[in-house]
DNA sequence: TCCAATTACTACTACTAGGTAGAATTTAAA
DNA sequence: TTTAAATTCTACCTAGTAGTAGTAATTGGA
């Protein structure tokens, strides 16, 4: 019940960067050291991140990433849908795979309350929403 | 943001059994045919269930499984827990080691909430609440 | 007593997520 | 123009989950 660790470290990173647009550019290695995420794992992830346009990478020395829209306009959903880890509107949570009102699971009434929950909150938290909360990892 | 198919499995087959329990046995085949799981890997889960102490198991022709405590004394979180996929206390969707109070992360005030729902949901349902819910599988 | 139906055990395979390695490419500064 | 700092690409490795195969052990019934 959690998810995928490329997703946790998506939102992380799109969080550190837009708690730091007063900065230019953040690169790489900066973004590493500061969320404590390997810096192979960290690269790989970034260029998805680039190729779903949430940020754009400007390559070469002095280069860096910075993000694409302003903060306000990139949901947490949205970056879950990259990786695939959105909550799907017939998501059972017994697994079965035609879970509604005809032919629902032995929990299905008990789950709409937390999945509609979760959505919500995916669909209405951006960037802005988060940045700046909490501590900063 | 889903339960492992080993607990949904779980989940399922306790609830089949809780639901027939006017049948003093079930055999692995039954319940392989009526909840469509593979019958290897569902003999596997049993044993474990046995072990668990949530079923006991009759060896030999004739043989099978019943519910080893009541219905109602199996809740959900019980049946997660043998199999690692229940919701920890400290448990963060970010996946940050010590997320709480004093260091939390930048989505720990929105989790709370469906979190501790879900929690709930787990720790309270029992098999005899969900047993006999929506279809048969 | 023997057989067939049943659970239990041991070991393996397949797939996927997470993570690593090394080299290629780009670009600003010296 | 050279070099060093940066991103990008391709390929691989590792660990865990899901699932399979074969056989051993148990036991009621013919």
């Amino acid at each position: 019940m959690k998810l995928n660790n490329t997703s946790q470290y998506a939102i992380r990173i799109l969080a550190y960067i837009a708690d730091h647009k007063e900065k230019k550019l953040l690169s790489a290695a900066e973004l590493s050291t500061a969320l404590v995420i390997p810096y192979k794992f960290l690269t790989k992830i970034m260029t998805e991140l680039v190729k779903a346009d949430f940020i754009k990478s400007i390559r070469g020395r002095e280069g860096g990433f910075k993000l694409q829209k302003s903060a306000s306009e990139i949901k947490v959903d949205d970056i879950l849908n990259v990786f695939n880890d959105s909550i799907k509107e017939e998501e059972c949570i017994l697994g079965i795979g035609f879970c509604n009102g005809m032919c629902k699971c032995a929990l299905h009434d008990q789950w709409m309350e937390p999945k509609l929950l979760m959505q919500k909150i995916f669909q209405e938290s951006s960037l802005e929403d988060i940045a700046g909360r909490g501590c900063k990892i």
